[in-house]
DNA sequence: CTAGTATGTGAAAGCGCTTTCCCGATCTGG
DNA sequence: CCAGATCGGGAAAGCGCTTTCACATACTAG
């Protein structure tokens, strides 16, 4: 069960040299047609399958590309590698993913598991989010074609691909601000990513700009999380604060921001507004569905490896921010004139 | 930034030869102190990192176990590769993962998948649902170690890991008919899809059971997707069939059933009981939240791994039935007496 | 003080491929 | 009919590492 076939098994077996199997299994030369049909009918009889890491290792490229995930288990980055894997096919190129283990944010982890990608030598590498300093990345670009997707990189913008943050922030704020909302809380992200900060950051842009007054109280930490957006709510509704809309720093914690409406009888969006950010594909059925900013996160892992194909031909990247739209569903209206 | 440097260059720099760092890198065998020294110190002057490839050649094992996932972007199967790696860290493996391209569940692309992932030499195989033959599962697994998760192949069972899904449908539906459902309808999982067919058939032994009438009316086929549980109640309302309950064949056709009932102001579980099949981390925040047969996702990829390493150890995997549970959230009640 | 045994180390042989190099055979044109 | 170009294919080197083999050198024991 153990012993593979190899390529001098078959050479032996069609009575010619490795070099011409070699030759036929690539294409690399012309091969006369009697020898070609031998090593071909080898090949189909023993079942031959060519050993990948030799052949990588023998031609100094391995077709695989590194894909470091910060969190498998999230439908936005699952989607990402869906595109990825969309955008490296037609160049023959695979993804080898590796995950952040264990959802932890542990920083050390991920370092890890970069090294370990790099220890395999892939042609390239693919980061998405995470919590790798940005000095590391910046050294690993020197060493290795490499595109970082949903966060940027300081000196290292050209390879860096996310979406509008800011301006997310700033549409999602200012539709509730158009539906008559003028107490608008926030539940933020995950303290120090730089996608809460500039999420916020549109957020109070569009209060600046529309006279509204900021309030901290309406503001309450969370992580980017279902559980920590519910907490967030619960917080705000045990503070007492008056709010008549939520914008929430993501999908995934506005659903938590819901199941503590919910739990408290607040109605979806008669008494609460809430808008999302990421629009995770599960956001079209919640109920309500959830109005929210759309990330197209398969996309841009299809950009992000066709920006990777570029970068290994030797092409500038030509990255670019994506922009964020407003997707408009259920979970917001307009405020009611008895408030 | 393209010239890596190898053992040969340490090697120099530590006025060695390669053999002794080798030994010293990977301590096979003893090697005097000060050259030790001088080794661990050109390495960590010039940033060595050994190359896994070359080295996985060599040794003929590369410490890299593949796994074929069907659909990554699903919360469930992403769940268990998040258990595989955690189940096989402490022994050193990695796992490689390969996705089913583009949730189109071409059974072609799958089978290339497997092969890619089979040239790889990984050490061994781990594989998450798909629908590769099971003969071509058979034959894999007489040419390398393999578990099979979420699934069940004929000839292989020791190696295949899955819940109980028939006791699983049967506890669902007879959680329904306990609360006085009698008109309970059933949204089926993809045809051919032994989950599947085992799930209806819970369902249908415990109608039987309980000396309920089977009512083809009352089941619909649907994909095990969001859009086609939506599709499969539109159906059901549509046909003007009367029911008081809804068993799903997994969570996301549940999401799907409750926009459905949702759209057409159905009140859950008011109205009509809904229950799913999976527990989905997002069931816990669905609004109600949802009740579910729990499949311990990421538990049963720790299994797996466990089971490969055994099964690269030479020893039995030893795998075996994971019980499916009830997990009793909001989203069914006892039906109403004006019924 | 010699035979016998550890002990540490380098040279060299792979691992399974690709690719360069080279040579004999065939073909072209003058 | 021969020099020169063309073509197909085998031998062998090499990718970066591990591991066997053999050989000093340094110890023990008799």
């Amino acid at each position: 069960m153990d012993k593979h076939i190899t390529i001098e098994d078959i050479a032996r077996q069609a009575g010619v040299s490795t070099s011409t199997v070699s030759r036929v299994l690539n294409g690399t030369k012309p091969v006369a047609e009697d020898k070609q049909a031998l090593v071909l009918a080898a090949v189909e009889q023993l079942q031959y399958r060519p050993n990948a890491v030799a052949r990588g290792l023998a031609r100094g490229r391995s077709m695989t590309v590194g894909v470091l995930v910060q969190d498998i288990s999230s439908p936005f980055f699952a989607n990402m590698v869906l595109g990825i894997e969309q955008g490296l096919d037609p160049a023959g190129y695979r993804p080898m993913l590796t995950t952040t283990h264990w959802r932890n944010d542990n920083e050390e982890d991920e370092v890890r598991s970069l090294q370990l990608l790099l220890e395999r030598r892939t042609d390239g590498l693919i980061v998405l989010g995470t919590n790798i300093p940005d000095e590391k990345l910046r050294a690993v670009a020197a060493e290795v074609p490499l595109i970082v997707v949903a966060r940027r990189v300081a000196g290292l913008e050209p390879q860096c691909l996310y979406v509008d943050n800011q301006g997310g922030g700033y549409r999602a704020t200012r539709y509730l601000i158009g539906l008559g909302h003028t107490r608008i809380a926030h539940i933020r992200g995950t303290k120090g990513h730089p996608d809460a900060a500039d999420r916020e950051a549109g957020y109070l842009q569009a209060l600046q700009e529309a006279g509204l007054p900021i309030d901290e109280r309406l503001m309450v930490d969370a992580q980017f999380t279902e559980e920590s957006g519910l907490a967030g709510v619960e917080e705000l509704i045990a503070r007492g604060e008056r709010f008549t809309a939520i914008f929430a720093a993501n999908d995934q914690s506005a659903y938590g921001v819901m199941l503590g409406l919910f739990n408290h009888g607040y109605r979806i969006p008669g008494d609460v507004s809430v808008v999302g950010f990421d629009d995770q594909f599960l956001s079209a059925y919640t109920l309500p569905p959830l109005t929210t900013i759309h990330q197209p996160s398969e996309d841009m892992g299809k950009v992000a490896a066709e920006g990777l194909l570029r970068l290994l031909g030797n092409q500038a990247p030509h990255m670019s921010l994506f922009p964020a739209e407003l997707t408009i569903r259920k979970s917001a209206m307009r405020i009611r004139q008895s408030e």
